[in-house]
DNA sequence: TCAAATTAGTAAACTATGTTTACAGAATGC
DNA sequence: GCATTCTGTAAACATAGTTTACTAATTTGA
């Protein structure tokens, strides 16, 4: 494999890495967490549900706002929903707030999917502490503890 | 939307926010390049030829050495590779060194391609710094810039 | 040196994950 | 009250990737 990092026609790269690196990274971080959450014994989720699951965890309770936190189509989420309640990792009750929408509740196996998830996660980022360094590993997760949700509504606005 | 971000099960999100923000950083960014690339002609281009052309600017000019950078099959990288030999971005030679390979050069709109990337790039940090402040960016970039193609080895080995 | 193993490209069937379009019922804003 | 906007739902479609399978070229090693 070429490592040759020069480039005859100042091409992306030049200023852009920052893109590469945030897809590498994330594909490496969603990677892992599937992995290490089927060799947990969970080998029915995918790479979507651990997704999805990831932003109810904030709290969420409803499916349109996870799609909206998602930045993608409720029709998308709603597949993951069923899905879920399908294996049994989450239930769908009625809203008696408001009868359009329902909410999601976790179920036993819900919780220990959770905890899991978790545990696999704390020795991802151990496992990447080693190999970046704890000064890069902070540097990584202050910088990304801004506003994203911001930042997207804010491209939906001007690019869009 | 709520944002309520407390949590009665102690779930993912309480050390595993690394990931959501990574994803959503991810496609914010990967989202406007498009978006921009778009609105300066490049309608026939999509996402996966964007982060295809990213790696390639790095210097690789075999379609495999693209494929275990990327960390997908040499298959996928390869319809891509067709798509944008069809639409007039590259162009494919034999490779006289090793007549299984072919070496990837760039046409005259495959140059134009690239700039417009770069100067769409230039803009979507601009605007990303207007956000998160330059001190952030700098944190994200010189973090992102550990090596994680070594990462990604590691998990290959140790994960899969 | 020559057979075995590996690697590049190719192709097709399949899978995963999303969008678009469309619709009905419930809630909201004048 | 009535138009608008939201909810969930469903189906058709698009996109991006994998898996399996094959041929030809190169590399490895006994």
């Amino acid at each position: 494999m070429s490592t040759k990092l020069t480039n005859s026609s100042g091409g992306i790269v030049t200023q852009g890495s920052l893109g590469q690196a945030l897809m590498t990274a994330d594909q490496w971080l969603s990677s892992s967490l599937l992995h290490l959450m089927r060799a947990r014994g969970h080998e029915d989720l995918t790479g979507a549900h651990l997704a999805f699951l990831a932003f109810l965890e904030c709290g969420l309770t409803h499916a349109s706002d996870v799609a909206r936190r998602m930045g993608i189509s409720r029709q998308a989420v709603y597949k993951v929903t069923r899905d879920l309640e399908r294996i049994g990792v989450l239930r769908l009750e009625e809203d008696p707030q408001d009868r359009r929408q329902k909410v999601i509740h976790m179920t036993a196996r819900g919780d220990r999917v959770a905890q899991d998830a978790c545990d696999s996660l704390t020795e991802i980022e151990a496992r990447l502490q080693e190999r970046i360094g704890s000064k890069s590993l902070e540097q990584l997760r202050s910088a990304l503890a801004s506003d994203w949700g911001a930042v997207l509504a804010v491209v939906d606005d001007n690019l869009n």
